[in-house]
DNA sequence: GGAGAGCCTG
DNA sequence: CAGGCTCTCC
């Protein structure tokens, strides 16, 4: 254990080491040895606050203790730090991830108080909250293997580790007795197995009564202190003694229980020192430690069942909107096929769409009976639940039960949808052409979207303000709400869930084969909360595009050769409501758009679309299933986790690859801005620019984000009006910019490439972009800097940059590969001024100087030059290098 | 603390 | 070219 400290302290050396090392690139090297001295110094000395918090408290504890000297700290801290990553790694035996992550949350919340203790307390945050919860996985009916903690949480050099044996009285008593003068250690183990017992009861009696009450911050205090509970117990007698000493120095706490059952064997020192630590907190209570105890395990439970219910919650709306997407969508699919001449091909898919309505109505048939099964014993069973698996069986429960509902509703939808369907002819006949179709589908879809979104918001009303949701009630809730769309006059059917039996609890099954019941709504005005089912239905829209009949709908029809009349008019409604609703963009933008880039290569991505779908269906996983709280749930580990590494790619096909390489940064770089964004949106309109592959995996960009609001502004089927990221055009366009200005400001960026909506993502990405090209402009003027110095130049006057130089080449070949743009002469002049500074500086030897680029930057960013107006035009790459 | 620049690395 | 890191500036 001390060794695996011992690496510990090098790793952080070496950190340090590492920081230091980026210190003295700027600073100095001169100063490194010094700096690291020190601090090697400080760690096997000082233990100051400078160290990190356990150093700290190490620190206090060394000034409680008095005495031990500095090595004795040392090993302290060691031990500590060993204990801590053992704790760290403890598995949760029976526990969910999600019981999990609440311990951690209560471990964290509860750490700032851990320095409030004075003695030494060797913190191991969540051992003890894991004891309870191995307690609380245990039945009932043995409480005594959670009265044994220390063979769960074995103190890291655990020589103090004594057998112990069960307490025989099962008499449990509240009452509070003062042990103020007691420090007999029978007594105090005694009463600390009583106070486990009192726990283990209460939190399953906390689960069988299933109060709802609000916890309350103060919790977390009180958990914090577990943080110190459980502390190693080295260097026993001391720690004995210590803690003895702390209690009689807190002499006023109360005893945790009254002692009068018997325990025989002998007591772990550690745990008498635990439960010193224990009393050490009791005087900051204002009840007996029986109440606190009580209220601190129902609170906990309490807790949890709360974010239990918001992740089921939040679980269940995004189901729902996972399927009012995908029957928009399918709808919009359904009825390009109404529409087209042809009908053979539809027909296969309609009869796809029978397969897996017949197979997932088998299923849910299965599980239908499994859930009747299950539902008898579920209430029997759930007072006697431990928490994990109450929580499992509570998801398992919702699953069933969603399943049920979904074959429910979807025989209802079957029935109505046929009625729809007529109307929708007839209403498209008397709509005429293609833009009349476009603005059906716009009112459509915008119906969908706003049942969708009310039924959400009821969804989430209903489930706060019914608190006493447990579980079992909520699944009949959710039983309920096919009954209850708000919104949508004509058919109760689109707003449920109408999926098909999926496991709906991971990502993969979720999207993976729902069958959709085909749905749309009667004309319909907006909403007020038509911006916010935008935004919500666009997280899924970029990825959940496809549906099982037609996975890619317009895009595979344009591919495989076959137009459908309504092509690139099927979502451009809703790029245009979101531009601010103009009834004559929505008309217009139904008209398919002249390519404004001819240079525009198809998109490898829109032939990965084509040619395999599946694989591309959900490349990336969706927006909201990045959540935290989302994985957990999935239970999958880390596959379904979040952000998506690179491997996510290899989901994706290889002709897929390269279109979405740029997206890849993206994607990392918003993750590690963890989703923020700010708000620079520029709003563009329809006659601007579209490119409609490319924004559409660009989209994917955003959807990988998790930037809601930026995402209001995506439009999942193409034919967008910005885009979402950036292309490699824009690259080129980034690129010849430099000939202009290698010092652009983030405005400028935004006015030379309007046809991108900004973010944080977009905007670092272009700045990267253009410091990579300072980068290498810079290195190339240093390089051939000495190389005219080792050539033996002398004046800088000798140094031109003309069109046939060997800079101006290697220039040109980094940002004008193709040669089909004119170099400024500008920019020559500029590269000589700069060779000129490079070459005086390090003529006069300030190359020695860390920072000695540093003024020569400074000269070139004054010789910036204006970006011909061209360069705003989207279409600019077209006009330049025809010219 | 965030944004941006620069450096280093892959 | 992108990611990560540090540093500086605001």
């Amino acid at each position: 254990m001390p060794d695996h400290d011992s690496t510990t302290l090098l790793t952080r050396q070496t950190k340090r080491r590492r920081v230091d090392i980026g210190v003295k690139r700027t600073v100095g090297s001169a100063i490194f040895p010094r700096t690291r001295e020190t601090l090697l110094n400080a760690m096997n000395q000082s233990h100051g606050p400078d160290q990190d918090g356990d150093c700290s408290l190490v620190s206090h504890s060394h000034g409680a203790t008095n005495g031990d000297g500095e090595k004795t700290n040392v090993l302290r801290k060691l031990l500590k730090r060993a204990n801590s990553y053992e704790d760290a790694m403890i598995p949760f035996p029976g526990a969910t991830i999600i019981s999990q992550l609440l311990k951690n949350n209560i471990g964290k919340n509860g750490g700032s108080d851990s320095g409030f203790q004075g003695s030494g307390a060797l913190s191991s945050g969540g051992s003890e909250i894991q004891a309870e919860d191995a307690c609380s996985n245990s039945s009932q009916d043995s409480p005594s293997d959670c009265l044994s903690p220390g063979p769960q949480l074995p103190p890291p050099s655990s020589s103090s580790n004594f057998g112990r044996q069960p307490p025989p009285s099962n008499h449990i008593s509240h009452t509070s007795s003062q042990s103020l003068s007691s420090f007999d250690l029978d007594r105090l183990s005694d009463e600390h197995l009583r106070a486990k017992r009192a726990r283990v009861e209460n939190i399953i009696r906390g689960m069988s009564h299933s109060p709802l009450v609000r916890p309350n911050c103060s919790d977390h205090n009180q958990e914090g202190n577990h943080e110190n509970e459980n502390s190693s117990s080295n260097s026993n007698s001391h720690r004995i003694e210590d803690g003895t000493h702390n209690s009689s120095r807190h002499g006023e706490c109360p005893s945790l229980l009254s002692s009068s059952g018997s325990r025989g064997g002998v007591i772990g020192i550690g745990e008498v020192y635990r439960e010193n630590k224990r009393k050490q907190r009791l005087p900051q209570q204002q009840h007996s430690f029986t109440q606190l105890v009580c209220s601190r395990q129902e609170q906990r439970q309490e807790e949890r069942r709360q974010l239990k219910l918001q992740l089921e919650d939040m679980q269940k709306q995004l189901r729902q909107l996972q399927e009012k997407f995908y029957q928009i969508y399918d709808s919009e699919t359904e009825e390009e096929e109404e529409n087209m001449v042809n009908g053979e091909a539809n027909r296969g898919g309609d009869r796809e769409e029978d397969g897996n309505l017949s197979e997932d109505s088998i299923r849910s048939d299965c599980l239908e009976e499994r859930h009747r099964d299950r539902r008898g014993q579920t209430q029997d069973d759930l007072s006697e639940l431990d928490p994990g698996l109450f929580l499992d069986r509570a998801r398992a429960l919702l699953r069933e039960q969603a399943l049920i509902d979904r074959e429910m509703e979807e025989e209802a939808d079957s029935r109505e949808e046929e009625e729809r369907n007529g109307e929708r002819v007839k209403r498209r006949a008397v709509a005429g052409g293609g833009g009349g179709g476009g603005r059906q589908l716009a009112e459509t879809l915008k119906q969908e979207l706003n049942c969708a979104v009310s039924q959400v918001v009821d969804t989430v009303v209903k489930g706060f303000s019914s608190p006493k949701q447990t579980p079992s009630h909520h699944h009949g809730c959710h039983s309920s709400t096919p009954a209850a769309p708000s919104s949508s006059s004509n058919s109760s059917s689109s707003c449920p869930p109408p999926f098909g039996a999926l496991h709906p609890l991971t990502p993969e099954s979720r999207f993976g084969g729902g069958n959709l019941a085909l749905n749309l709504n009667g004309e319909g005005s907006p909403t007020p909360n038509y911006h916010s089912s935008n935004q919500r239905l666009h997280c899924f829209g970029d990825v959940i595009i496809p549906s099982p009949l037609d996975p890619f709908g317009g895009l595979s029809s344009r591919l495989s050769g076959v137009p459908t009349p309504n092509d690139q008019t099927e979502a451009l409604p809703l790029v245009v409501r979101k531009n601010g609703g103009s009834a004559v963009e929505t008309t217009n933008s139904s008209l398919p758009p002249p390519p404004h880039h001819s240079s525009f290569q198809p998109s490898p991505l829109t032939a990965s679309l084509g040619f395999s779908p599946p694989s591309f269906r959900h490349p990336f996983p969706l927006p909201l299933m990045g959540y935290p709280f989302q994985n957990p749930l999935g239970s999958h580990g880390g596959g379904g986790g979040y952000p998506p590494g690179p491997k996510d790619h290899s989901r994706v096909s290889p002709d897929s690859m390269d279109i979405t390489r740029e997206t890849v940064s993206l994607r990392t770089k918003m993750a590690s801005l963890g989703g923020g964004h700010m708000g620079h949106h520029h709003h563009r309109h329809s006659t601007e620019s579209q490119h409609g592959p490319e924004g559409l995996s660009l989209s994917l960009i955003k959807s990988e984000c998790g930037d809601l609001q930026d995402m209001a502004d995506i439009s999942p089927y193409s034919g967008s009006t910005i885009q979402e990221g950036l292309s490699p055009n824009h690259l080129k366009k980034a690129k010849l910019m430099f000939f202009y200005t290698r010092y652009p400001s983030s405005n400028m960026l935004k006015m030379f490439f309007s046809d991108v909506k900004f973010n944080r993502c977009i905007t670092s990405q272009l700045i990267k972009w253009f410091s990579n090209f300072r980068e290498f402009y810079y290195i190339q003027m240093e390089k051939f800097a000495r190389q005219a110095i080792n050539e033996g130049v002398t004046a800088a006057e000798d140094l031109t940059v003309s069109r046939e130089a060997e800079l101006y080449r290697a220039l040109n070949m980094h940002y004008n590969k193709a040669n089909d743009f004119e170099v400024p002469d500008r920019f020559l002049e500029v590269a000589q001024v700069t060779l000129r500074e490079f070459f005086n500086a390090i003529v006069a030897g300030k190359d020695a100087d860390p920072s000695w680029k540093k003024a020569i930057y400074k000269v070139i960013c004054k010789l910036d030059s204006d970006v011909p107006e061209v360069f705003k035009s989207p279409n600019c790459l077209q006009e330049l290098l025809h010219d």
